[in-house]
DNA sequence: TGGGCATCCGAACGATCGTTCGGAACGTAA
DNA sequence: TTACGTTCCGAACGATCGTTCGGATGCCCA
């Protein structure tokens, strides 16, 4: 046995090719990137996945699996439909800006898998939508499908600008995008808890 | 002169490249693909644009300039925030739609481009965010920047799901993006308009 | 008739890609 | 000690990449 039992030395390849597929994209990333960054040899990642390819569906499937879960799990404990979707949404970010890398991926190389594994992950990522189309069809507004991919768009475009450890805490986001996704960007926020951290709790109320 | 000038060849050549680009993205499309799309020959290519990174330079810029100049006027030409607000969505969505390829290279080939050339487009973005921004901060809701990066997702995320000339139309999808930005997806629609494209024109008021 | 420029191409170049091959180093079991 | 499976690597393979080179063709003006 060497230092690292086999499973944990792929996790830390995992961990590693999505840094680096997150930053550079899949297609521009090279074999010799990913061996530089795991710090296995060119020949030696190839003990651990049988190619390029399965490198991105591993890190795609494994984080997929993760976010379904939790997602299904609150979903689950919330009863009512608005409190259903603002538990989604809280989960999707916070679980987003744990997992950027990853979540990037996921979300930026979507149409870069082929073949089988291709069409496992669009399965994952249907019921996935599924899961929060149906809260929201709850909520008897507009066409659920639309409104969830939109939900969606802007959840998942956080990856071009926001950085989790900025200004704006996931939390606060989080509770931004619920708001504005339920209640809509021209309605005042009842509570203070705009989206800085510090500074004085600016009240939101409209003049008149 | 031969069957077409300069500059409509071009116009051909960048239309292509823009859908093949679209398609497979840029670093999977290879030059012999351009080729084939445009009727150039490989070489050929070389004679109008110096790259292919130029050439997705040129797609970029060209598209930008024209939804920046487009957003810029309909806006100036509302003088309430909302009014404004719901112009600029549906201004994007009408572009976007009209133009798939080009504006899904420009979402999600943001990335791609380095030095200079990747320098002025940045500043072009960084542009129209603000144009977006500014309008958003008169309605005195949450943090602009927060929400002017969330609309944005929302809106260029349609790339990944979104067929024009499907069951949704561009303007009915535009004014359910509008609706649920401004006044949230927990809200019903003022009128029926749901998602049929031969509806009444507008929709704005609240009901109360 | 001939020079010059614009348009466009077939063929090839060097670089780099993902992948593979043959084996080294090590621990374990007999 | 030998035998063997696991872990891992240096070196190389064939394929393909973006780009370039040296013209070929046709049009314009003199």
């Amino acid at each position: 046995m060497p230092i690292l039992p086999f499973d944990e030395r792929l996790d830390q390849l995992l961990s590693a090719a999505a840094r680096v597929f997150a930053d550079k994209g899949y297609h521009a990333t090279t074999m010799r990137d990913l061996s530089r960054a795991s710090g296995l040899s060119l020949a030696g990642i190839y003990h651990y996945v049988a190619g390029k390819e399965e490198l991105l569906y591993l890190i795609q499937h494994r984080c997929f699996e993760q976010v379904f879960e939790g997602a299904q799990a609150v979903v689950d404990s919330q009863p009512e439909a608005v409190a259903r979707v603002r538990a989604f949404i809280r989960h999707h970010i916070a679980f987003f800006a744990a997992h950027m890398p990853e979540m990037k991926v996921l979300s930026h190389e979507a149409d870069s898998l082929t073949g089988e594994r291709d069409a496992e992950i669009r399965q994952l990522k249907r019921r996935y939508a599924s899961l929060l189309a149906d809260c929201i069809e709850a909520l008897e507004g507009p066409d659920p499908r639309v409104a969830a991919y939109g939900l969606f768009g802007m959840m998942n475009w956080i990856y071009t600008w926001y950085r989790p450890d900025g200004r704006v805490s996931p939390e606060a986001l989080a509770d931004v995008f619920a708001h504005v996704f339920l209640h809509g960007a021209a309605e005042p926020r009842p509570r203070a808890a705009a989206a800085n951290a510090g500074g004085p709790p600016d009240d939101q109320r409209r003049s008149g």
